[in-house]
Parts: C-alpha cells; sequence; structure tokens
DNA sequence: CCAAAAGTGTTACACATACACCCATGC
DNA sequence: GCATGGGTGTATGTGTAACACTTTTGG
C-alpha cells in the first residue's frame, strides 16, 4: 500500500463473470452466451463486462446481468461474490482480473441476449462443453460453493418464486445434489429451522395435478443453518425419483460432490 | 467480455491485501504494519502491494508476505483467498481494487518490519483500534471466515507446529471461538476423523511443565470435518479455563461469532 | 376405486454432551 | 502426597434415518 505511483504498475482490467443458475425442467441450468469475437469465437461463456471506472464490482455485476438477461426487477435475486481469478495469462490478449460471482433466480425467464452478448441461453449444467477462457473453472467452482451452501444456509429458498411448496424446495436440493432426499424428515427439518421458511395462512396449491394440495410458504428471515442440513455419501436411491420431466441429474461428472475446501490458487504452499 | 479496447477503461491498480493469524500466547494475533506516508500516517494498516505485471493475486500475496514478515520458508502456511475489494472511493488517491488473503502461520516469529512497510508487529485481535482504509473491514470478514472454516475443516493444524499435542490444538479452537471445549470429547472427535491428524510413534512432550506426556500428532491430508465440529451458541463456561498466560478471549466486540453467510457488497438485493 | 402427492407418527441408531475416573509427571 | 495435565470410560439426550401410515385430490 506505499509508494503510490500511477505509473509504477502497468494497467489492469478488471472485469465481472456471472455464474447464473436456477432450476428448471428439473435439472440445473446456467446461463451462458455465445462469443461472437475472438478469441474463442462461437464458444460458449460466462456472462460478464468490465467494471466501470465509477462502480463497485457487485454493482458491475448487478448492472450486467439485468442488461443480459432483461431482468429489471432484481427482486428475489441472490448473487454473491464467489472469487477473483487474476492468472497473467488467463486472457491472451492483456492483462485482465476478473471477479468472479455467482447467481441465483427461482424461475427462468428466456433470456433476452441484450448487452453485449451475441446471444444467451439457459442451458443445462451436466454435459456442457468447454467454455471459452478459464469459465470452466469458475462455473465448476460456482457450482460446489452453491452446492456445500445449500447444507449450512437457507440458500435454497433463493431459488424458488415468492411462494412454494416444501415439496418444491426439496426438489432445489434434489437437484442440485442429485440425489433424493426422504421428504418427512426433510419436511421436519426445515420446519424445525426457526425463520427458515414462514406459511402463507390460507393458501395452498395443487403440484402435479393429482395428490393434495401442498401448503404454501416464503422465504423467512434466517440465513444460517444450525446444524446443517447434510447430504449423504453418494449414490442412495430412495423413494420418489423425480419432479415433472427428467429424474434427478446424478452428481456431475466435472465437479466433485465431495467439500474441498480451499480455492486452488491461495491454497497452503 | 465482448468490445475490448485498452482506452475504453479507466486504469485499475490492483492490490493484495494480507490478513495473517496466529495464535500466541493464548490470544488470537493479527499482523499489522503501521502506515508512514498519507493517508491515514501513523495508521496501522494490513500488509499488502500492488500485483505486479507477470504475477497472480496469490503469487503477490506470498510474496508480500514473506517480504514484510521476513518468512522464507513458506511450509505450514496456509493462505486462502478471502474476497475482494472494489468500492471506488476506498483509497482516495486512485481507483484501488485489492484481493484480500488471509493466511494462518504457526508459531510467531516477530516480524522484521522489511519491503514497504514502516514496521511489522503481531498484535492482539481484540481491542485493535481503528484501521486504514477499509481495513477494518477486511479484517473481521477474515477473522469471521477463519472461525467458520474451524467447524466443518481442519483448518486448525495450519496454526500448529508440525508436530503437535491434542491439548494444543484444542487451545487453538478455544482461542479462535473464544469458547471452552470438553477436551475428552474434543479428543475423541479428532482421533475419530479419519486424515485430521496421524500419530507420531513414540514422540511425547510435556507441555505445561507439570502433568503427563502428551503424545504428539502431525497434519493429516484431509481437509474437510464430515460430520462438522460445531462450536455451542456462546457463553459457556466449563471446566479447564486458561492455557498459559491470558483466559481465553469472549467473542470478539467487532465480529459477530454467529455464522453469517453472504457478503454483504454482493448479497441479495 | 386407484394413483399420486401431501402430511403425520414411530422406532432405531448415531452422535454429541456431560461428567466420573485413572495415569503419569514435577514439585 | 498433591497439583496439573493427558487419557479412558460411560450414561444420557438430541437429532437423523428409515419406513409405515393417513389424508386429500384427480382420473
Amino acid at each position: 500500500m506505499e509508494g503510490y505511483d500511477k505509473h509504477a504498475f502497468e494497467p489492469f482490467a478488471v472485469t465481472v463473470d456471472l455464474a447464473v443458475f436456477t432450476v428448471r425442467a428439473g435439472a440445473l441450468q446456467v446461463l451462458l452466451i455465445e462469443r461472437g469475437q475472438e478469441p474463442y469465437a462461437g464458444c460458449r461463456a460466462l456472462p460478464g463486462g468490465f467494471v466501470l471506472p465509477k462502480e463497485s464490482a457487485g454493482t458491475a455485476a448487478r448492472r450486467e446481468l439485468a442488461e443480459e438477461t432483461g431482468l429489471t426487477d432484481v427482486s428475489g435475486l441472490h448473487l454473491e461474490q464467489l472469487r477473483t481469478y487474476s492468472e497473467p495469462d488467463r486472457d491472451p490478449r492483456m492483462r485482465v482480473v476478473s471477479v468472479a460471482y455467482a447467481a441465483l433466480l427461482p424461475d427462468a425467464p428466456e433470456p433476452r441476449g441484450g448487452g453485449d452478448a451475441a446471444s444467451a441461453h439457459w442451458l443445462p449444467y451436466d454435459g456442457l462443453g468447454p467454455l471459452a477462457f478459464d469459465h470452466d473453472r469458475i462455473l465448476a467452482d460456482a457450482r460446489e460453493r452453491i452446492g456445500a451452501k445449500l447444507e449450512y444456509t437457507c440458500l435454497a429458498t433463493a431459488f424458488c418464486p415468492p411462494e412454494f411448496t416444501l415439496g418444491e424446495l426439496q426438489q432445489i436440493y434434489e437437484t442440485v445434489w442429485g440425489a433424493a432426499l426422504d421428504r418427512p424428515n426433510f419436511r421436519r427439518k426445515v420446519l424445525a429451522t426457526p425463520g427458515f421458511v414462514e406459511p402463507v395462512p390460507g393458501a395452498a396449491r395443487l403440484t402435479g395435478g393429482r395428490g393434495k394440495p401442498a401448503a404454501l410458504y416464503r422465504a423467512g428471515g434466517a440465513t444460517a443453518l444450525h446444524p446443517p442440513l447434510l447430504r449423504a455419501a453418494a449414490g442412495s436411491a430412495p423413494s420418489s425419483p423425480s419432479p415433472s420431466s427428467s429424474p434427478p441429474s446424478p452428481p456431475s461428472t466435472s465437479v466433485s460432490p465431495s467439500a474441498s475446501s480451499a480455492p486452488s490458487e491461495g491454497s497452503s504452499s
């Protein structure tokens, strides 16, 4: 922090990259753009862009998200700083330091690929081809963080619309974790955590066309989940298999579901 | 990521700031420097400095740490990216984006305030006055992260020398959390977690001058802690009060010990 | 009536808590 | 012997896992 000199360093460009997730059609999906220019022309990439001179990275992330998805009301949006990627050669043209954000959206309006992006689409996380730059790693880091945070925070409600049923909330967990959960136990756990959800008094909704109408809930004020809601090791196959269309996707091949802790750039040497 | 133009943006300076912790004399201590120049001359600040054109932020953090502490061998050093601070006015002179790192050191060699720092010292975390820039917030964020990570990772061994006793490991937890733990239960929990610690076959050490010599352990290969080692709510006062000098410090007044999850800049709007 | 989905209850087991007790060492 | 700290054992409670069962809707 000493020895300031505006010419003592080469200029760095600072950008934000966004890993935006939603749960849709029983699958975890990601918002991706298709690049129109070199390098990586035709490749898919995370949405993002430059941080403007007068805004913080968080403000830039919200602005870019609005520009590229057409979201004007960011109510019910969870946006969280993930990590900063600063390898000197991560962009072949110049020195770009990128602050990555992870965002969660409740439902998924099809994006109108505005702003800089040529086109923007929701794509299933599983089975994605390689992305431009180091965006594979950013996306994998974001997915791992989201999965881990479901365990010990009330974050799952950020994937849900303002009013939701406990079955819908459970499907969020099952989709992100790729494992089925026991419904009675899940229900008890959620209701026993003060502030996780609060009931909407008289409301009910039919979810699958058949069956008993489910009570509706809103997200509560709590953020932490003590004690945590732990996912089992792997590979259990309990009772109810699927919500609507596709079955809960098995653990991704590109991301380890186990909770490794330290980011790799800044790990113990 | 589209529309690159090296003149389309003002230059940003990119720096790293380091929150370096150690446990010493029964207290959590932080490495701080004293600023010699304006602004904030005479104020304490976190060590740090510019990211050089050819290095990543992680490399810069390790270099700055070595320069300002005189540490040449970074064996047993845990260095972890914390978060990036990018408010436009966080430095009054120019636009500086800072990538913050948290580091944990086993023992505490008194730093030889080299590099840019006028002087560098270890200071107890509790009772610190205000720091320069937004370093108060960075330090508070780092402390909260470290405390939370002790719960669900094997990070505590990063505070210990290569060989340590279980009593010493327990004192790390008690010092960082400001709460006493039950010794038999702590022991069982640590030993029951595969890869947390591994015994050093024949070794033993006397810790307090008196008492039975304690067996020595090394850090194991595990990083995650499943299920986690949860700290109680607050304010319990069990059996053994203190290690050597000062009693286990109560929860800091400037940092909430509860596990709030989302960083504030990038939270849900 | 049957299928499907929500909701309730119950039992068994794992784990953590709390505390009593024994071992080894220095004074 | 006694204080101090390491190490072992054991009862009790809390919370999860697993699964049986009831309720309410549509076909």
